[in-house]
DNA sequence: TATTATATGAACCGATCGGTACATAAATGC
DNA sequence: GCATTTATGTACCGATCGGTTCATATAATA
């Protein structure tokens, strides 16, 4: 079984899901979209919700992946945080953009016990992690709290970005974390 | 056709709708649950689509009310402001929380063009008008950027308290907004 | 080259999707 | 009391849902 087909069909899903939806998207029309049978399909994963968290886990690596890169090329920790909203600048101004898919994910399987919603929980908690050890790099008196209140601006700015249909929350969510990031010792 | 059937309807789709999702819901499980058979719901609404417009008319009529209620109680506009954290901590704290309706129709209908896309960015505009005019009454320099940057803070929050499990995010919320508030003139 | 193991796709499964036809029950006008 | 209009429920429609059966194509092993 080689492992080509298996992330290809991944990688593909991932599109479409982002793109129409979890439950909007029926396994016979990601199958004609890929061009990858059913059979498949199923061979590799043996529900729609284990493709879903394969997929989940791989947009969790490359969004991570991809935020960070782009926020470490800023420098120095306290620069590092701003950059995060350029980069969601960026991001929303991307064709594409279509809000998270992990809010998304929480959003069509609310029930906080179902695994998509705790893997796309999850991520979140990767996030978090991440950003706090910046925030204490920055000298933050309590990186927990300050990486708290960016991620509330980072969420906000998404959604916001989506639902208001206008691009520019990353400049306001930025604004935002400049006057909560000045309070930190120069 | 006397309109407490509909209104019982609609109250009644509303509560399926936030727990369960909307396309997750069928017309089907719907009428076995509300007890109002198929053939009088789409005499009432042409479609599933125009049902979910009236129910999330609806939701907005009865969330707006009930947060600007709640946050009215607190006095001064610049405590109004900070009251509505309160008001979300009350709210995530909820047993049938489950984030944001409007959030989550967008999420489900992630098309911008969509009706029920555009009937959610809808409460979104109304909510912040809300709050600029408040923002302005406290005496802020740029109304409507402070009453961005506060929804922005509320919307985080909503969606860390879903996604997050936890119960937290209203008051990190409120300490970054009193930050941000702290910057009015005296 | 014959054999064997695996990957693939067409066709199909019962259940459910959003939506409708039609026959009946109830309320209204006379 | 009778006719007429309106609201309601049962049963059904084709399409699609997530998932499976089974026969074939392909590739590696002997």
């Amino acid at each position: 079984m080689r492992p080509s087909k298996r992330d290809e069909l991944v990688r593909k899903a991932l599109d479409i899901f982002y793109r129409e939806g979890f439950h909007a998207t029926g396994m016979d029309r990601l199958s004609a979209e890929t061009g990858i049978s059913k059979t498949t399909m199923f061979k590799h994963f043996r529900s729609k919700d284990e493709l879903i968290l394969a997929v989940l886990r791989l947009r969790d690596q490359e969004f991570r992946n991809w935020l960070f890169r782009r926020m470490g090329e800023a420098g120095a920790p306290h620069a590092q945080l701003l950059a995060m909203f350029d980069a969601l600048a960026e991001w929303f101004a991307t064709p594409g953009f279509r809000s998270c898919m992990f809010i998304k994910a929480a959003s069509e399987y609310p029930d906080p016990d179902h695994p998509i919603h705790a893997q796309a929980a999850e991520h979140k908690r990767l996030l978090f992690r991440q950003v706090r050890e910046l925030a204490a790099a920055a000298g933050a008196a309590d990186a927990d709290a300050l990486a708290r209140a960016l991620l509330l601006l980072k969420d906000g700015a998404i959604v916001t970005a989506h639902l208001g249909h206008e691009r520019a929350p990353a400049a306001d969510a930025k604004a935002a974390a400049a006057v909560l990031l000045a309070t930190l010792p120069a």
